[in-house]
DNA sequence: TTCCAAGTTTAGAATAATTCTAAATTAGGA
DNA sequence: TCCTAATTTAGAATTATTCTAAACTTGGAA
């Protein structure tokens, strides 16, 4: 708590009361919320917040690479806490997303030819399957 | 020109005159067109033509798998031609997108512990670098 | 060749995530 | 305590994509 307010002064971020909300319920947090996710958390404390503030706290903690932007799910945005570059994997069934700890950049080498049109920079891998949840309703269905 | 009316018959679509121009316009496209990309071809023909009318089309090739939606730009969605598995990589500052023709599959195990979450069925990867004209461009301004 | 049902096209409205705006408020260093 | 730069807010704007419902076409069948 004391630590989350220091880190993120240090980062050269004020500190508003929106903002500590919305970075306790980020902190640790596993789940990939998305805007609206976090939005809606904060409005239980402050009623009055705006989409914008959870917009731009989260842009502002993207920019200090305090957390990363997931992108695997096309609808929208979800947002991970954990700033360590890792993959995802998402539920084609109901978008549930998972995270992908291992580091494959070894394997990842571009052809010849494509590296010569492109200098890589990094790299992201998105995994697409079904859930444990979704694999049991399939077998209900069945 | 015959062979493309043909194959889009046998896949159950009706051949109309808008889709023989988006079939044509995507036909070996290497350029990953946008829905407006291909818009703005179209209605150079057909003035008429409306975006439903492409994205209509779009999805029915999408779903025969005549045509792959390439989601590495978040902005857009964009349309591949090639219905091979394949992967891509996007250039950071133009938005350029280019075909990686590599079958990496061997590498990309899930991590145990996920993979008793998750049933994976088909991964991509998104590669994130500088096409060679930024890359030109960038030196110019240093 | 003609007919017709199912599929397709169209203009425009609707949707939904995200960004922008401009005025009011607040954090935190001096 | 003050002050300025950053932040918050409500609401409007933006943008890609999807939806709607009426009019029109396609292509197989009679």
């Amino acid at each position: 708590m004391k630590k989350l307010i220091e880190k993120h002064r240090k980062l050269g971020l004020k500190v508003t009361p929106q903002r500590l909300a919305i970075l306790k319920y980020l902190d640790g947090n596993k789940n990939h919320p998305s805007a609206e996710d976090i939005f809606r958390e904060i409005k239980k404390e402050y009623p009055t917040v705006s989409f914008a503030t959870v917009y731009n706290t989260l842009q502002a903690l993207r920019d200090k690479g305090e957390i990363n932007e997931v992108t695997i799910d096309w609808e929208k945005k979800h947002y991970d806490p954990n700033p360590k570059p890792h993959h995802h994997i998402i539920c084609t069934e109901c978008n549930k997303i998972g995270d992908v700890f291992k580091d494959y950049s070894e394997a990842l080498r571009l052809p010849g030819n494509i590296a010569e049109e492109f200098k890589p920079v990094r790299n992201h891998i998105n995994f697409y399957g079904v859930c444990r949840d979704c694999q049991k309703k399939e077998k209900r269905r069945n």
